[in-house]
DNA sequence: ACCTTCGGGACTCCCCGTTTCT
DNA sequence: AGAAACGGGGAGTCCCGAAGGT
């Protein structure tokens, strides 16, 4: 029961932080979409709002990986797809409200080393799952890292495209060419 | 030289904002780097860091379409090619510190639609003013209009990933990976 | 006009601290005390609660000082009386809850050096202007020194025991003491 | 073994209650000082800080009465002596960084009734030691009293000064003050 | 008429003493 | 006996009107 408090903890730092940022999102923010008291959260993260931020981090990181594991070999296509469809739930589950809470950190955080670092990792980890999928999928390693760098790259201008305009037309045209470029890639 | 001293504080609030982001940027921040009395920023902009921000906002996307404009025709690559090379100047010229102010203030705004309203006008400036550009150099409407936004977001995005890694490395595996497809698309 | 706003924070700053000590004594206490907005405290106390609480001392010092300077020459006993009787007020005054706010710093400050040598200060110029006073009266330099500091150490010890007690007697006693002590010196 | 724990606790606490006070000594800090774990607290003291507290106070009280009492009768200046040099140990044992257990609760208590009467019991009792000693010594009850306190207060004063200087000086002065008067009543 | 000092309030992170459930 | 949960302040900062000084 305690690693479900804390649990949810991480998971509602990492909504406030996709929708709000980084400074948008406060300790009592997230003391009051949880429920939990506030000095719980110092309990389970001594570390305050960094330590938050940084598990919160890791698990959208997470999240996304595991998302993308998938038992069967898929095209670059394919895979593709379930990428930008990952991201287009993000997108439409919060009507445009809510972005990639890694870019919110990423952003935000002005001279933070370390958790930057982390964020680091975040892109440094998605590059290379997606990267070996395309490989996978019959790509040169050279261009499955290109590929992969740019799914991430666009899917995250994307997303803040289709936010600042509240409408998914810049997010479709994004994903249409990604899809189109990609076919001819083969 | 009362628009020379406003024209320095949106320029130093625009830099400012790239690099540390909306929340990150205070009012005594920008008269800091300004070095301007307190009194003069509200003299100059009565609607207060709100509309310092607008303007900052609308300095960086008139700054964008300036140097988009050429005499001459390009084509699709070129286009592109010149379009990345004014964003990694950008991420170069600060080091990786900074990125894209109008990005900063749509991901940092929380609940401003105004201010949101002002950063989507940037972006859709931006999107036709290529649009147009990739139309001039032969491609369909559609087309041009896809490969414009990917161009948008994939370079904020790419100016995202190589922040947080503090390498050049993503952002140029974006580029070449850009420039490889708009060439297939002729 | 500012300066009024200004000692009426450190007026009663001292106030609170000496009836509630260094750590009983918040900013928002004296906020409430003096009807100031908490932004008006930064703004005269810029150090924070230390610069504040450094001023409240000095300013109990010089306001002792200044009871104890008289045009007349006393004699020992005299100048004892007189010192005697302003501690005394200060006692009946506060009705037993009052002390000597340099003593409430000096004791509740923990590991602070800066302002311990604020209230080391105090004390030295308390003594030195004692002892003046004895030598004027006939002390030798050194019994005068002595006294002065006994004076000193005596009072801020019988405050201490008749809060404690909430009674005058114990300062009663030691004052008698005191008296008669001096009366022998002589 | 039990009450071994809850001794050490006790001394632990009145040990940091010299050096930092009431409010500066933390449930913390003496968890971490004696190694206890923190329900342990608790256990032994269901009455909270205040229990401890209010232990450590009679703890400090006993253990001075205890170094008082002597099996045969001493003359005034020689209970002097052996009072004055109890609290010059306390003062040179901590390096000027210890001051009275009582005393710092005795001041930083704010309202807390309760703990100012065990305070108070313990200057009392102080009081009447002091006071029998002195009789036995040959001085008339009123005169008795009057030293005792003035003796109490002077040293809780004389350490206060002596810590705020970082200097022996003027406690010894307050000493040499107190002895030669003493002499002077016989 | 400018600017610049002052006044005003909301908010943040953090720590603390305490209780409750295991 | 011990770990997790619980709230309440504490200090400090920020952004911003509204008066005085030049």
């Amino acid at each position: 029961m305690g690693k479900d408090v804390r649990a949810t903890m991480i998971a509602g730092a990492a909504g406030l932080l996709s929708r709000r940022g980084l400074e948008g999102t406060s300790f009592s923010d997230v003391i009051e979409a949880t429920g939990a008291p506030r000095g719980s959260l110092y309990h389970h993260f001594p570390g305050g709002k960094q330590e938050l931020v940084t598990e919160a981090v890791r698990w959208v990181g997470a999240r996304l990986e595991r998302a993308m594991s998938t038992p069967q070999v898929l095209t670059p296509p394919q895979t593709v797809d379930l990428f930008v469809s990952l991201w287009r739930q993000l997108l439409v589950g919060s009507e445009f409200a809510g972005g990639c809470a890694a870019a919110a950190v990423a952003t935000g955080v002005g001279t933070d080393a370390e958790l930057l670092a982390v964020t680091s990792e975040v892109f440094r980890s998605w590059t290379t799952t997606l990267s070996h999928l395309f490989e996978q999928g019959g790509l040169t390693k050279a261009k499955a890292r290109q590929l992969a760098t740019t799914c991430i790259a666009s899917m995250e201008g994307a997303v803040l495209l289709s936010r600042a305009q509240h409408s998914i037309a810049p997010f479709d045209d994004v994903a249409r060419y990604l899809a189109s470029s990609v076919k001819r890639v083969e």
